[in-house]
DNA sequence: GCCGACAACGTACGCTGTACGGAGATGATT
DNA sequence: AATCATCTCCGTACAGCGTACGTTGTCGGC
């Protein structure tokens, strides 16, 4: 979905900023930074992940960290390029070691890992990919699942599309549960007040005989399903995708 | 996904504009309104079609309408609500006739319509569903999907987590499609020309000893799969997830 | 003819990202 | 030791956002 996204900045800079070296830069004229990318990165993260992406403007970022809201900019090149650095670094975290056993439990940690991913951190489930940002996590992460799809006579278009679909179930799967996490936040209802609150108007406008199918799985699996278990449907179509891409293989 | 979301609005009024009888309402005293809910939400998709939900600011749909700002808000309580009701009208566009033929076929016709919804309707992908907007074209949709799935010995738990499982299915994967249009309308740059801007900096940071399966795949995957391909990724999931579900359905 | 309900909308407030320019600190050079 | 070039930090300002509030003018029903 792909909301918030890359910021058309000076790519050159960008890349620069993705790869830059782990240990600082040598002794330069010039006060000494009180602050650098990986510190504003890193609070910028955790801002997010505990009030969402929108929680993250310049100005709250500067004050938590307790600089200037301009003093970003010395840093960081604009908004776009910060959450670029952002997605690339929570990236990292995935795959501490590369996904092993069969082909179908490499491909299970490869979902779950995206999965735990995208939970961990939901705001990173909306930003685009369709510029990637080619970071040095990204790359290993696209290594690493290609890996995951190697060696089982596929062509390499047909390993690209497997973890293409993996991907697309992931992030459709994460998509409903941070539906209900923002629904809440925004709200400041929980969904048993929401549904306390809604569901006399449904019984006003809802006809069984119009929609009979709904009147009749709508309350059997509405209670079973309801909030929460959006790792039960996860589970549950990881299973189906699977049994589909083995029946690919199989052939 | 889900970023423009429902407006923590007074429930009762959102649900009174969902259920609105047709016809408009009866003559009453002050001045004939020149602009009515219909028109409001109407124009509202036509821009957001047009240029994306971000594009469609109060300020610039009274514009387009030829009205003042504010005078939206006599009509429709907010933002949120509005977007609600984008939501539920452009649900009402699936299903002319409910899918038929086996329950492949039936299948196939709930994703592609989900697809081709969401290629029509790019910012209704990133509505919030965590708090489904109970609009009368979002029960029939429901209820419709839910019959595709009808008379297969399923329980309904299961027929609804297939539906789900499609659902997310299709909505992971019109993310990539809509990430690409975004980032085009964004940087204003075509696929082509960011990666001839883009490529350059790769070579210079990545390793193909460091990520010998992306740099065997990439080079082949790319071209073939390269921008806009995203119709065959789909086309190649819907089969793997069909097959799949055939798996259960059949033990 | 009047009254009360209603549509329309100008103004204002606090929020956003960030362009611009200035102030002060410091390593390197002379 | 003095100077210079460069760097960090940040205050101010601007356009654009959603929308609360209050005013104005129009009309149907009595």
């Amino acid at each position: 979905m792909a909301t918030e996204s890359s910021g058309g900045g000076d790519p050159a800079r960008t890349m620069a900023l993705l790869w830059r070296p782990p240990g600082g830069p040598g002794p330069r004229p010039g006060p000494r930074a009180g602050l650098d990318v990986d510190r504003i990165v890193t609070a910028a993260i955790e801002l997010a992940d505990r009030e969402g992406l929108g929680a993250v403007t310049m100005r709250r970022l500067a004050t938590e960290l307790g600089v200037g809201a301009m003093t970003l900019y010395t840093h960081v090149p604009g908004k776009g390029e910060l959450v670029d650095l952002m997605y690339d670094a929570v990236l990292g975290e995935v795959y501490p070691t590369p996904p092993a056993g069969d082909w179908r439990a490499r491909l299970t940690t490869v979902a779950r890992e995206n999965w735990d991913l995208f939970v961990r951190h939901p705001w990173a489930a909306n930003v685009g990919t369709g510029r990637p940002v080619l970071g040095p996590n990204l790359m290993r992460k696209y290594d690493l699942e290609l890996a995951a799809v190697d060696g089982l006579g596929l062509s390499e278009v047909d390993m690209e599309l497997v973890i293409v679909l993996v991907g697309a179930f992931v992030r459709g799967s994460v998509a409903g549960l941070h539906d209900q996490a923002a629904a809440e936040r925004t709200s400041g209802l929980t969904d048993e007040q929401w549904w306390a609150v809604t569901e006399p108007h449904i019984e006003k406008v809802f006809d069984p005989e119009r929609f009979p199918i709904a009147a009749r799985v709508g309350p059997v699996s509405g209670p079973e399903l309801g909030a929460g278990d959006q790792a039960r449907s996860f589970e549950f179509g990881l299973a189906r995708v699977l049994d589909g891409i083995a029946v690919m293989i199989a052939r």
